[in-house]
RNA sequence: GGGGAGAUACUCAAGCGGCCAACGAGGGCAGACUGUAAAUCUGCUGACUACGUCUUCGCAGGUUCGAAUCCUGCUCUCCCCA
C-alpha cells in the first residue's frame, strides 16, 4: 500500500491552511486514518460543508481511510468558534435523523461500501460520550487539560474579553469533548489526524495535546483555509439563503446556477478546490478560458463537475438545457415548441401561480399579472415601475404597461413565461 | 438611585413648524455596456382606483390653519455619576 502525497495533493489545490509538522511524512508511511467532524443541526449539508467533504474524498482518494464524524454529542453542545452567542440544543431523535441524511449525502463523494482497506467509516460521537458520567469525564479528561490552557484559545478569548454575551459553562467544555473524539478515534481506529476549517484549529490541537498526556501518542493536525468570495459576500449563501446540497432544497439548476455564476477570480480558485479533475486538466482549462474568457468555461466545467458529483449526470443535462433557454437567445417561438414535460423540467423550481380559466379569458392585464394575482412583485406599483423600466418580458418578449396577456401567449395551452429582468422567472399557470 | 443623549424607510444617516413621501451614503432591483463576469454610466427603491389621493419619521395623546419637527406621558437604547 503506497499512500499517494496528500498534503501535496492539498497544497497545489490551495486548500491548505495550517498542518502540524511532520504530517506529510507521517502520511507517506503508511495508509493513515483520518477523520472530521460534521454538524448534524439540520437535515441537510449546504456547499459550506463543501470544502471539508471534499478533503475527505482527497484523503480517501489517496490512498486513505476517512473517518466521518458525525457531531451528535457536540452538535447537543454547540461550537463557540466564531459564534458570539449561545446556541440553541437539539434533541437525540433529530440528530439521528439528520445523521441518516448527512451519510446518504456524503456517500456521493466517498465510498462507504466497496470493502476496500479504506472504505469510508461513519461514526457518531454521540455513542461514546452517551454513557460518560460527568465524574468519569472530569477525573479521567478534564485532570489532564489546565484551564488556563483552554481559556488561550481564540474561540474562547473572543468570548470572554468581547462585547458577546458571555459564554456558559458548556460552551466552555466544548473544545474538550472535541478533543476527546479525537483521542477516542486515536484509541479505537488508530486515528492520527483530524481535519477541519481553519476556525477549528484550536478544538484540533486540545485533542492532539489530550493524545500526548493520555496515550503519550502523536495526534496530528491539518487545517484547510475559510473559502472566500472576491467581492466580500458570504461563500455558499444566495438571496434564498444557503445552497444546499439536498434536492429539495436546492433545486438542481439553482445550483448548478450558483456555480455557473462564480467570478473568474474565484472559478479559479473554486475549481481546484471542488472538482476532482487533476493539475493538468485543470491547467489547460485556465489556459483556455484565458484565450477565451467570453466562452466562460472555468465557470462552466465548475458547474458541471460540481452538480454532476451532487446530484447527477442526468440532473446536470437538465439544469444545462433549463440554462439554455433562459439564458440563450430562446425567443418566444423557441418556448412554444416545448412539449410539457420539457418545459416542467426547465422551470422546475420557478415559482408559479395558478390563475382560472375564466379570468384568463377575460384578458388579464400585465398589471394584475404580475401583482395582484400572483405576487410575483410585491403590489402594483413595484409592476408599473418594473414596467416603466422596460424589465418585464411575457414569453422572452419585452412588455410595456398596457399589455394583455390572452390566449396567443399561452405555451401548451396552460402556461404563461414572465420575467422580470434576466434572471427572474414566474410561471403563471391556467386551470 | 441621580444626571445626560438618543429612537427617522433594508442599513447608516440628514432634517428641528409649511418648499417633506422626507437630503445623502450603502445595499437592493432594473436599463446600457458585456461573458448569465468585473468595472463603469443611468434610472428606480411607502401604497393606491396614480398629473391626484392615502398611510408613514419609537408608542399614545395634545398645541397649531398646518408637525418628522413644539408640548405631555409612556416604552426602549446608549453614556456619565453613585
Amino acid at each position: 500500500m503506497n499512500p499517494k502525497n496528500f498534503v501535496e495533493e492539498l497544497k497545489w489545490r490551495g486548500m491548505v491552511h495550517d498542518v502540524m509538522p511532520d504530517t506529510e511524512a507521517h502520511l507517506l508511511e503508511n495508509m493513515r486514518a483520518a477523520y472530521i467532524g460534521f454538524d448534524p443541526t439540520a437535515d441537510s449539508l449546504h456547499i459550506g460543508n463543501l470544502v471539508p467533504i471534499m478533503m475527505l474524498a482527497f484523503y480517501q482518494r489517496s490512498g486513505h481511510k476517512p473517518y466521518a464524524l458525525v457531531g451528535g454529542a457536540t452538535g447537543m453542545i454547540g461550537d463557540p468558534s466564531g459564534k458570539t452567542g449561545e446556541r440553541n440544543l437539539l434533541d437525540e431523535a433529530t440528530l439521528r435523523q439528520n445523521q441518516e441524511c448527512v451519510r446518504q449525502q456524503l456517500s456521493q463523494f466517498l465510498d462507504f461500501n466497496s470493502g476496500a482497506e479504506n472504505e469510508a467509516v461513519m461514526v457518531n460521537n454521540y455513542d461514546w460520550m452517551k454513557d460518560f458520567s460527568f465524574l468519569d469525564f472530569i477525573r479521567n479528561v478534564g485532570k489532564n487539560i489546565t484551564v488556563n490552557y483552554m481559556m488561550s484559545k481564540d474561540s474562547v478569548k473572543n468570548r470572554l474579553t468581547g462585547e458577546g454575551e458571555g459564554m456558559s459553562f458548556t460552551e466552555f467544555t466544548y473544545q474538550l469533548i472535541q478533543g476527546y473524539d479525537f483521542l477516542h478515534l486515536y484509541k479505537t481506529n488508530n486515528c492520527t489526524l483530524q481535519m477541519g476549517g481553519s476556525d477549528q484549529w484550536g478544538n484540533i490541537t486540545t485533542g492532539t495535546e489530550l493524545i500526548r498526556r493520555i496515550e503519550g501518542g502523536k495526534g496530528y493536525a491539518l487545517t484547510c483555509p475559510l473559502i472566500t468570495k472576491s467581492d466580500g459576500s458570504k461563500f455558499g449563501k444566495s438571496e434564498g439563503g444557503n445552497i444546499w446540497l439536498d434536492a429539495k432544497r436546492t433545486s438542481p439548476y439553482k445550483f448548478y446556477q450558483y456555480w455557473l455564476n462564480t467570478r473568474d477570480e474565484d472559478a479559479e480558485k473554486y475549481i481546484k478546490i471542488f472538482t476532482f479533475l487533476d493539475k493538468e486538466t485543470i491547467s489547460s482549462i485556465v489556459e483556455n478560458h484565458k484565450e477565451t474568457p467570453h466562452l466562460r468555461l472555468l465557470q462552466k466545467s465548475l458547474a458541471e463537475e460540481v452538480t454532476t458529483t451532487v446530484h447527477s449526470s442526468a440532473e446536470l443535462e437538465k439544469a444545462v438545457k433549463a440554462s439554455e433557454i433562459l439564458f440563450g437567445n430562446s425567443t418566444s417561438g423557441d418556448l412554444k415548441t416545448l412539449d410539457e414535460q420539457t418545459f416542467l423540467d426547465v422551470f422546475e423550481g420557478v415559482p408559479q401561480a395558478e390563475i382560472s380559466k375564466d379570468e384568463f379569458m377575460n384578458g388579464l392585464e400585465i398589471v394584475n399579472a404580475l401583482a395582484t394575482n400572483t405576487q410575483f412583485l410585491k403590489s402594483n406599483s413595484e409592476a408599473r415601475r418594473a414596467l416603466a423600466e422596460n424589465s418585464i418580458s411575457v414569453n422572452k418578449e419585452k412588455v410595456s404597461e398596457g399589455y394583455s396577456i390572452s390566449e396567443v401567449d399561452l405555451i401548451n395551452e396552460k402556461f404563461v413565461l414572465l420575467q422580470r429582468g434576466k434572471k427572474n422567472y414566474f410561471i403563471l399557470k391556467v386551470v
